[in-house]
DNA sequence: AATGAAATTTAAACCAT
DNA sequence: ATGGTTTAAATTTCATT
């Protein structure tokens, strides 16, 4: 499901509006766009279909008893990529998972409630999936921006947790 | 911003839904859960004006005009990786910033439009950030899994309607 | 804090363009 | 792909415990 090429300047509008208020009705939306909300819900909702928007809430993973984050470099053997990246994405532990080029094949964040939690995901769960040759493990001491809107002004931060984000905001 | 003392398991299983369907109506979660709509509207709002939850639209960057994504690994020399963190985040071609321990100080995820962007970034703009002293680029391929739901593997009897984005999976 | 119930707004399905 | 119409559903507000 390669996307799409076009998107119009509506479809971007809706999106930038969503990656703000992801509960926005499509009524108020349609009003302020001067389109119908039907309209809107039908482009939502092939945004939706095809992969390109979701709609999610995102939890302080520090609030909900989550304390450790890593980004995981994978190096694969050569042709497996692909399928190791669908593997790691499995993992309820990973919360994001991008094939890349260079020192590593594979990106990976892991994030998980302890030590041991992580220390089973890296050594056992990452370490035998199919593919993988090598992995090497950076820690996060500190978020210090997590935007989840590309291409919009701002996003309120993802609260604030007194331990490790510095601000994480959006430009 | 401190801590969030106690998220009971009503509040968790809320957190759990919303993470996999943002747009879920608070009555048919209320449904499932057995719970009058209005005792879920009222969490749901106290969990999101604590910040320890928001719902927002994600959209994949691949697909909306933003064709270059890259992860960059960032090494700092000793004490400067805080405000190398500060300068990187406030490049609005930053989503992503994080300091960590390993091989590099920070990595920072970068969104770039085009190539002449992407080497203006690189070169220019993370090159005469103060403190950096090398930086190493992984250009992402293939985007593979964007989750901002963490720690919910499947709570028993939580079903995500049918059309529900799942494990949103972007590509 | 949590619930219930009413009035209002929104969404989903359908259909015509 | 759009815009309108209708019906069912959801949200908001306010009252109640």
């Amino acid at each position: 499901m390669d996307a799409t090429p076009g998107l119009d300047d509506l479809d971007l509008k809706i999106v930038a509006a969503l990656q703000i208020d992801g509960r926005r009705s499509f009524s108020n939306l349609g009003e302020e766009l001067g389109v119908p909300a039907s309209s809107i819900r039908y482009r939502a909702k092939r945004l939706q279909d095809e992969g390109i928007l979701q709609v999610v809430g995102i939890a302080n993973p520090l609030a909900i008893g989550f304390d450790l984050l890593a980004i995981v470099g994978v190096r694969t053997s050569p042709g497996t990529a692909r399928d190791v990246c669908a593997a790691l994405s499995a993992m309820h532990e990973s919360s994001y998972v991008v094939m890349t080029s260079g020192r590593f094949d594979v990106l990976v964040e892991v994030i998980a409630r302890d030590i041991a939690d992580m220390t089973d995901v890296l050594q056992n769960k990452i370490g035998s999936v199919p593919g993988v040759l090598s992995t090497e493990s950076f820690f996060v001491l500190e978020v210090a921006k997590l935007a989840y809107g590309w291409g919009v002004p701002a996003i309120e931060g993802l609260a604030a947790d007194s331990s490790a984000p510095g601000t994480p905001t959006a430009d």
